[in-house]
DNA sequence: TCAAGATGCGCG
DNA sequence: AAAGCGCGCATCTTGA
């Protein structure tokens, strides 16, 4: 709330052909513009000519900036130490402000809401951007081609609008109690900006043996696809629907009702779930359905994945970027887009680092020699914090029972087979049980997000989901009549997510009720409590002056990746676990009030390539961390 | 030829 | 009548 902050805008020389991020070395600064105290300064000139910001932003309590990623990216590379500067993103603001509004709702038609600088400053009657400029920046002209004065003009201009947006939206934040909300996402951001520099990078060997693997079958599936098929191509869903269902004469899938079940706009569904429940009779209807699964595949990783990382390896040095984007999802949670890279063969190709093929993690090593890839993950953290939210005794106890299975639960009463007896003969390594735990797997936690409809024994499962942790769902419920009433939901922590449209049918049946029992668990668990935890983690690390042995290199939704140096392995373990536990509890007391009495777990694995070596858990109890066997 | 829409599939 | 949530990228289809 202090007012000696200092508002901060800087434009640079965009060689990237995107926005002039500091990761890429071609890209320069080209020009700072900040106020404080009342004064304003600008300066023309690279990162190697801004000590006068640098002794500015130090006597500054805090930063304000839109879209500060951009500006702790660059304040980086002239040589600042970013964990030490607290941000105020208006960016950032805006998003915590809109909820889920950000991403509109394509079921009512709601368009998503720009929180770009312009968007928001026009929304509240400020002063709009130059245009001209504008245009001139979003056609790839660089700011060294532009009149000076011009460019000095805007870069004030934005100074002056983001101040006024900041102390507006300051005022809307602490009135509705959401500064803390704004608080977590601004303290992620330096982090996020120091990933992105980093990069990830390939082991070639690897890489070169999978993707020789992969084109090989690649190949030959694609000749026996041809001879079985008579030439249709594999990737085109209208093509396969025709020969599946007209040629091959496959029945479609059908609802309760006899209604065929097909895609958003009427299409015939060729996806591999549904391809997975057609009753193959026929030796060619058998010999379609094998080969498609394994082409699509295949196919699949080699054009998102392979081609990507075998140019990478060759042409880039085994490194790649993507960027967070901390500012799309409606939950709050990251989303990552991949930079993309212009390959030899395939064309531009990119690399997002939240859906990385499990499979494909151990092609993942250290950039420095010798070192040592660790991953730390919150264990069963969605369904601890739905424990949490839910307040829900048989939730609470299935955790605190190490010898729990979750899926056998599931096996259980889909099978109908009792759970101690399924239980045993799984661990006992009995085929059946194993299939039967297998299968059930991506039902535990469908129910737990208003999963209902399926076959006879998939509601079995949600049914008995819902009489096994009736708090939960009672309290889940109640999130319904809340939004119902207000439409609007305020969580625990102050977030609020919005449901205009929300409507109840003569049936009881509630448009938007699935989502209102997923985001405040998913919330909690991916856009607070890890983010949360991986801040604490970077910020254990420097503090400790550990930050050149211990660097991390991504984050996806519950975890977070690193480089360690083989001698810090264990302090990584020490520091992980501290920061998933015990730095959780405090801040989500000190700063929301919440007093998250249920533990939290957290799994770590160190080795050579991502995902590999033994895990190690960790369970952090009343203000103990304790090793599980 | 190009952009937008549709579909499928990877992750948590 | 039916209904887990949240994303981004590659490819094909469609329509101008």
């Amino acid at each position: 709330m202090s007012s000696e902050y200092l508002v901060l805008d800087v434009e640079t020389i965009v060689n990237d052909n995107r926005f002039g991020s500091a990761i890429d070395p071609r890209n320069q600064l080209a020009l700072a513009c900040w106020k404080i105290d009342g004064k304003w300064k600008a300066k023309w000139g690279s990162e190697f000519e801004q000590q006068e910001l640098v002794d500015d932003i130090r006597r500054a309590k805090f930063l304000v900036f839109h879209h500060g990623k951009y500006e702790y990216g660059w304040l980086s590379r002239i040589g600042v130490d970013t964990s030490q500067l607290l941000g105020f993103d208006t960016m950032l603001a805006e998003y915590v402000l809109l909820g889920n509004l950000v991403s509109g709702d394509t079921e009512s038609g709601v368009r998503p809401t720009s929180i770009s600088l312009d968007a928001c400053c026009q929304r509240r009657g400020y002063r709009p951007k130059d245009p001209i400029v504008d245009t001139w920046m979003a056609n790839g002209i660089k700011v060294s081609e532009m009149p000076k004065k011009w460019v000095l003009d805007r870069c004030i201009q934005d100074v002056r609008t983001t101040e006024q947006l900041f102390l507006d939206q300051r005022r809307q934040l602490h009135d509705s109690n959401r500064l803390g909300c704004l608080y977590t996402r601004c303290i992620l951001t330096p982090l996020l900006a120091e990933i992105e520099k980093e990069g990830c990078h390939l082991d070639k060997n690897r890489v070169e043996e999978v993707y020789n693997e992969y084109s090989d079958r690649f190949t030959s599936l694609t000749k026996e696809f041809a001879r079985a098929t008579g030439g249709i191509n594999w990737r085109s869903s209208k093509q396969v629907a025709k020969y599946l269902y007209d040629d091959l004469q496959f029945e479609e899938l059908r609802d309760r009702s006899g209604e065929p079940k097909r895609t958003p706009s009427g299409g015939r569904q060729t996806n591999a779930k549904a391809l997975e429940k057609l009753k193959a009779i026929t030796e060619a209807q058998k010999e379609f359905l094998a080969l498609k699964k394994q082409l699509s595949k295949i196919g699949s990783a080699i054009s998102k994945n392979l081609d990507y990382f075998k140019d990478v390896c060759e042409s880039h040095n085994g490194t790649f970027h993507a960027e967070f984007n901390q500012s799309i999802t409606a939950t709050h949670r990251l989303s990552s887009t991949g930079i993309a890279v212009e390959t030899a063969t395939k064309g531009s190709k990119s690399c997002q680092l939240t859906n990385i093929p499990r499979n494909f993690k151990r092609l993942f090593s250290a950039r420095r020699d010798g070192w040592l890839i660790g991953e730390v993950d919150g264990a069963q953290l969605e369904f601890r914090v739905a424990a949490f939210l839910g307040n829900d005794k048989q939730a609470r106890a299935d955790i605190a029972d190490r010898e729990f299975d979750a899926h056998c639960v599931t096996a259980s009463a889909m099978y109908e087979v009792p759970y101690t007896e399924l239980r045993n003969a799984y661990l006992a390594g009995d085929k059946v049980a194993s299939d039967r735990r297998q299968s059930a797997k991506p039902e535990t936690f469908k129910p737990l997000y208003g999963g209902s409809k399926g076959t006879p024994a998939q509601e079995r499962w949600y049914e008995a989901f819902k009489r096994r942790y009736p708090d939960l769902a009672a309290v889940q419920l109640g999130w319904v009549y809340e939004v119902l009433e207000k439409k609007y939901l305020t969580t625990p922590w102050g977030m609020r997510y919005y449901w205009p449209n929300i409507r109840m049918a003569s049936s009881g049946y509630v448009n938007n009720a699935s989502a209102i029992y997923n985001y405040p668990i998913q919330a909690l668990a991916t856009a607070e409590i890890i983010p949360i935890a991986i801040t604490y983690l970077w910020h254990i690390v420097r503090a400790e002056g550990l930050d050149e042995v211990i660097v991390p290199i991504n984050t996806v939704h519950d975890s977070l990746v690193c480089e360690i140096h083989p001698d810090y392995a264990a302090d990584f373990r020490r520091i992980a676990t501290e920061a998933f536990g015990l730095c959780v509890l405090r801040y989500l007391s000190v700063v929301y009030g919440l007093d998250f009495d249920v533990p939290l777990g957290a799994g770590i694995k160190i080795g050579e390539h991502w995902s590999e070596g033994t895990e190690e858990r960790y369970e952090c109890l009343k203000g103990n961390i304790e090793r599980v066997k």
